[in-house]
RNA sequence: GGCUAGGUGGCAGAGUGGUCAUGCAGCGGCCUGCAAAGCCGCGUACAGCGGUUCGAUUCCGCUCCUAGCCUCCA
């Protein structure tokens, strides 16, 4: 079967034809390094990542996503916190990577820095200006919009339509007020480098651009990113990326996932609700926020609030509780059925019930070869979801934030399992009512009593 | 104004031209000292109005509503 996705291009799901089967290329838009991620920053992150280890099913993957620490933002920030920017960019990157690895999103296997491919970025500017697709103009680099017919194809924009509705004040400079800046001249104070121009900084795309271009090749096969991106940024792209290619495609199949709102309003920091990733895991563990963002289909916006968390981990609790109950057999392979929808532009919401119906027939199995069967079947498809990696017993008996310890735990269940011995059940049933007021919920069962937190999140603010 | 997505049962969220999504919550049963977990069963869901059709939640048109982009915001 093959891979559908969704390209933006065409408006339609395609099946997937990589260009080099012995080598799929997949580019996608990481982070601006000027704050802690947010959940918004994390849905791209976690859903690429899925692709990717579908991907990585069928062909060698190169897979790279960028860091963008050249930025007015972090600009911005390096001055409120007075200190430089590659100390604002190297701390938020390495909170990005430890929010993400928190995640479960694998590293990609590129990961490029703006700061680090300034050259690349003058080469292609340099190479625009000779095919006449870019001009000089006080100090800075414009790209000529006008030099590119198919600008406009994957916003589904009209030039002229564009400078009639244009918001922004029109720099008096530019030929054509849809014209874009590649390079664009620093004061001293702001950061710079040295370019045939003066002394100056790339504009936002054309990073992307060089990177790609660097890493992956003139024409890759996936390109991904937020929604917003569509317009301006990954038009630009593709107008910088296709002229200084002699017209080569930049991307085949280009991919957007849908937005993260807050309590049905975009995140905006004049709303104040951003929810950062460091916040949710002070509430619950970063699976259950993977499979939140998982719940929902890529492309259709999703809602967050305290309520898809709690179900997370209420899910969680049921696919745990099957992989408790019975061993998954390791050299199983992953479900067809949950393939098959993983395969259909990644649908999730139907592999993720795929999976609960694996669930089912483990529990209907029990412990038995066809139950380990199965239950190796539901970790080994989560896998390619990057959930259900731990330990059964490591998830229900997790300590964050837990008033009592485990040791303690087992502690007043051994009292119990006295008192039960010798039929005392209110007291039995006073050290449950204890271990409930705490968090922790206990089963009886054949083998002994065993116990789980509650699938509550954290209280805190949002 | 232009361009995109959407409106599905108490909630979340897939999908389909004609028996089932799935999860959570709820109700009944089995099991249990009682619970919990698990299993079995249950619910007049597809914004409104027209049209196409033997048959539409699914296709077409219109209306209403929501969200996003057109602002270097994932």
């Amino acid at each position: 079967m093959p891979i559908t996705l969704y390209n933006t291009l065409k408006r339609a799901k395609e099946p997937f034809v990589p260009g080099d089967p012995d080598r799929v290329t997949m580019y996608v838009c990481g982070p601006t390094v000027y704050s802690h991620p947010h959940i918004g920053n994390a849905r791209p992150a976690v859903v690429f990542d899925v692709l990717a280890r579908l991907l990585r099913e069928h062909y060698p993957l190169v897979y790279a996503r960028n860091i963008t620490d050249i930025d007015d933002k972090i600009n911005a920030a390096a001055r409120e916190q007075g200190t430089g920017i590659d100390v604002v960019a190297a701390r938020y990157r390495a909170a990005y990577h430890e929010d993400m690895r928190a995640l479960g999103v694998l590293p990609p296997d590129v990961e490029p820095l703006a700061t680090e491919h300034v050259p690349e970025m003058l080469a292609m500017i340099g190479r625009l200006l000779a095919g006449g697709h870019a001009y000089e103009a006080e100090g800075h680099v414009l790209f000529r919009v006008r030099s590119f017919p198919g600008y406009g194809q994957l916003s589904r924009r009209d030039r002229r339509e564009l400078v009639a509705g244009a918001r922004v004040e029109v720099a008096p400079y530019k030929e054509d007020p849809a014209d874009f800046v590649l390079w664009k001249p620093s004061p001293p104070e702001l950061p710079g480098w040295e370019s045939p121009w003066g002394r100056g900084r790339p504009g936002w795309h054309i990073e992307c651009s060089a990177m790609a271009e660097r890493h992956l090749g003139e024409t890759i096969d996936i390109h991904g990113g937020g929604n917003d991106l569509i317009f301006p940024h990954h038009e630009n792209e593709i107008a910088q990326s296709c002229c200084a290619h002699q017209g080569a495609p930049f991307a085949r199949y280009w991919l957007h996932n849908g937005f993260v709102n807050v309590d049905h309003a975009k995140m905006s920091k004049s709303l104040g609700n951003i929810v950062l990733v460091r916040q949710l895991l002070e509430k619950a563990p970063g699976e259950a926020v993977r499979l939140a963002l998982l719940s929902a289909h890529y492309r259709q916006p999703l809602d967050w609030n305290d309520e898809v968390l709690a179900e997370a981990l209420r899910k969680l609790d049921r696919l745990y509780g099957a992989l408790r109950d019975v061993a998954a057999d390791e050299a199983a392979m992953p479900d067809p059925g949950f393939i098959a929808a993983l395969e259909d532009d990644i649908n999730t919401p139907r592999a993720l019930a795929a999976l609960f119906d694996l669930a089912r027939g483990v529990q209907k199995a029990g412990d038995n070869p066809e139950g380990r069967e199965l239950a190796g079947r539901l970790r080994r498809s989560a896998g390619l979801l990057g959930l259900l990696q731990q330990d059964p017993e490591a998830w229900f008996q997790r300590a964050a934030g837990a008033e009592l310890e485990a040791p303690q735990v087992e502690a007043l269940l051994a009292e119990r399992t006295a008192a039960r011995a010798r039929r005392d059940f209110a007291a039995a049933d006073r050290i449950r009512d204890q271990l409930a007021a705490a968090g922790v919920l206990i089963e009886d069962g054949a083998g002994g009593t065993r116990w789980r937190r509650a699938a509550t999140a954290m209280e805190g603010e949002p």
